[in-house]
This record gives C-alpha cells, sequence and structure tokens, in this order.
DNA sequence: GCAAAAGTGTTGTCATTACACCCATGA
DNA sequence: TCATGGGTGTAATGACAACACTTTTGC
C-alpha cells in the first residue's frame, strides 16, 4: 500500500484525444485525420496531441480544438484513460480519452468524418478509444449530451433521430413528442422551417439556463 | 489539430491512486493512510503507486490491492485522470482515480478509514480526488456497486441503508423491500440473523450470474 | 393529385408514492 | 414488559407503451 520511489518507476508522455461526434443520415460519425508521418503513416486517427508543460489536460484539448467546428470549454468531457504499455510503439505515452459532440458540420469538413460501425483499421489503439467512447456516450444518453448534436434551432423529429442514433432504438413519433414537450427542457421558436418539399415543422430550441 | 514531435513536451509520472469507500454507522466513508516522508508528511493520503514500465493502470492497481480488503479484478473502477500541473510539488504526476468499494472491514483496519463529511486537510489533491469520486457514486448507484458494500448475505434493511447513504435521500421501507424483491437481483437464503436483541432478519444474497 | 414528412389523442398497464401498525427477540 | 429493529397491504397518481390517420407543403 505504500509507494516506494527509485529508479524502476519510468515516466511517460501523456497526451490528450478528442473523440469528436456527429449525426449524419442517421449515422453516428466521428472525426479522424490521415497521419502524414511513421508510424502508422497514412492510417486513420484521432485528433489530439500532448500535454504542454503548464497545461492540464482540459486546457490541451482547449487548445488542439481552437477554431474546430466551435467546440467550447463545456462541450467535452473526459471519459477514460488508456494506458497500454504497448500503446505506441515508439515510446510510453498514455492517452487521456475525450469525448466532444459537434451539430453543424460545414462541407468542407464533411469527408473527415466516418461512420462508426465502418471503421478501417486505425492508427494506435483509437478503435479502441472510439468504442469505449461510444459505449459511454450510449450510457449517458442525457439532454446535455443530445443538445450538442443539433444545431441551436431544430424540428422535433430531428432530435427524435438523434437520440434513436445513440441509444440505438426507434422511439414512437407522439410518445416522444409528449415527453420532450411536458419535459420542458425545449420551447418553440417564432419561425419556422422554409424550402423544404414537404410540411415545414416548426423549431424549437434547447432552454438550459 | 496537428502534433508537432520536439523538446517542448514534457514526461510526466504517471500514478494511479484508489479511493476505497465503505459504510460504518450510515456514513461513507474512505480509507487513507499516513504519509510517512515529505512532502505531507503526517498527512492522509489515498493509497496509489506509480506505474511500472509494462503495466496497464488496472495491473497497477491489482498490485497495489493485492490482499487489500479481498480487492479483486472487477471490483474497481476507472472514473477520472488528474492532470494540474502543480498537484505534486517534486515533478509532474498524472494520477488514474479508481473507486472501490468493501463491504467486510476487519477491526485492524477501521482506524483507517474516516468520514468524507469530515475529512481533514489531505495531501496533494487527494481531498478533490475523493470528491469526484463520491459524485461518481451517487451518478451511478446501480446494484453492481450497491452489491460490493455489503457482505454476501445480508439483512434487507442493510442494503437500504447502502442506497440511502449513497444517494442520499431516504426511503420508504415498505416500498424498498417490494422493489428491491420484485427486480429479482436478491434472493432469500435459508438462514435468519442470530444474537441480536430484536427480531431476527431474514437474510438476503445478490443472485447475478 | 402525389410524394414526403409533420402533427395529433386515447386507453391500458405498470411503477412509484404515501401512509401506520403489529411482530419477534433479548435483556 | 420494554426497547429495538423486522416486517407487512392498499389506494391514488403519474409515467410509459401501443396504436393510425389527417395536415401542409412543393412539385
Amino acid at each position: 500500500m505504500k509507494q516506494k520511489e527509485g529508479l524502476m518507476y519510468e515516466t511517460a508522455k501523456v497526451a490528450v484525444n478528442a473523440v469528436i461526434f456527429s449525426i449524419k443520415d442517421q449515422r453516428l460519425m466521428v472525426y479522424l485525420n490521415k497521419r502524414e508521418k511513421e508510424p502508422f503513416l497514412n492510417y486513420l486517427e484521432l485528433p489530439g496531441g500532448l500535454l504542454h508543460p503548464e497545461e492540464t489536460a482540459d486546457e490541451t484539448l482547449s487548445r488542439k480544438m481552437k477554431g474546430v467546428f466551435g467546440i467550447k470549454k463545456q462541450s467535452f468531457w473526459q471519459f477514460y484513460t488508456f494506458t497500454d504499455p504497448k500503446r505506441d510503439p515508439r515510446n510510453r505515452t498514455v492517452s487521456i480519452g475525450y469525448i466532444a459532440l459537434v451539430s453543424n458540420i460545414k462541407n468542407t469538413d464533411l469527408e473527415d468524418f466516418y461512420p462508426i460501425d465502418a471503421l478501417p483499421k486505425l492508427a494506435f489503439d483509437h478503435e479502441k478509444i472510439i468504442y469505449k467512447a461510444s459505449e459511454f456516450l450510449k450510457k449517458n444518453v442525457d439532454n446535455r449530451f443530445i443538445s450538442q448534436l443539433v444545431p441551436k434551432v431544430f424540428p422535433l423529429n430531428d432530435i427524435q433521430t438523434v437520440y434513436e442514433v445513440i441509444s440505438q432504438k426507434k422511439m414512437d413519433n407522439r410518445n416522444f413528442r409528449k415527453k420532450i414537450l411536458n419535459s420542458g427542457v425545449i420551447k418553440k421558436v417564432e419561425v419556422v422551417q422554409k424550402n423544404v418539399k414537404h410540411r415545414p415543422a416548426s423549431l424549437y430550441q434547447f432552454v438550459f439556463e
């Protein structure tokens, strides 16, 4: 139960990795970059990076996410730390995993999102990190998360789709509407959809203080 | 979004710390040791230690917990990683926090458990770690956790107390019994309490496969 | 008028809450 | 016989599930 100091203890690099989820065409997507150097040259990988000397992991993530999809401080969550001694073949690196959720994907970024149910082989242990992240997400389906995955205003049916994709089950449309409207977490706004080739939907927004 | 390699990145020591909870006299208790060296000489601290070169954090924790309260592999959970650059005044150390739950405290160990609502000043950031751990516990009240906090067989009312202490609210005794019995997670065993100076209680056990 | 998605109510079942008294034992 | 915790039932309320058709728009 006591610690011994000594030469037997190594040090490690400490990294953060962000699993940035979004939803497109009723599929859960994750943001990946192509590696441009060894190891794992040309493999896809999660964004991330090493902690600077004076930074907390949250600060590292903020820095790395600056300007990316408008991800702000309150919209990411630490979910697990990966410590397999062989996870980086170069030297020992532990990775602190974060989840972030984004809604408004610019068209230029769209090609960097991949459906999580059909990923190729990724760099390092990033498949494992993504798997653990989606388990976490599913286990914590909650309006705070959901609200990150839709734009500021949205039709009710869109948010139902988000619930369905994350929880991986279909819901009854009437029951869903009753429940979310009675819960008081969303309210109607005074504009409606335009330029859709069907009946325009009323739009809603979350009412978090 | 891309990583740059270079001298600007430091390395860090990586530690685990275990927040070992138990319940005594309807209070949530945590296991602490007295530090026998600087820094924080004579302050109380959480048990833990540094990762060895070939270990995952889980393995480090298993090693440290070997023989301690009979804590086995399946009975601890990683909950958060602490990365404040100043959390250890000697050198940079990140700490991966784990929760463990124990029920059978031997009398000789009793004095090492402290009620979490009246802790003195602790070593390092261990107060913060304990706070975060109890938040996690409260948010994840669940039979898998609860079953770790009671002996193999127990009276129904004991387990109600455990629920009450963790969720921090009182429950109605009749409703609690109905609910837990209907849920099918516990079953009666064929012995009853003895040597109590009141009506002896029937005893139950969890029925996890 | 057709395609496409939006929107709407009722009923049955089940889970949750509130609530107060008698029982079995040891001292 | 008293103190201590163990053990029990019923009624009201609220949440959730199942279920099918009409509405509004663009083309």
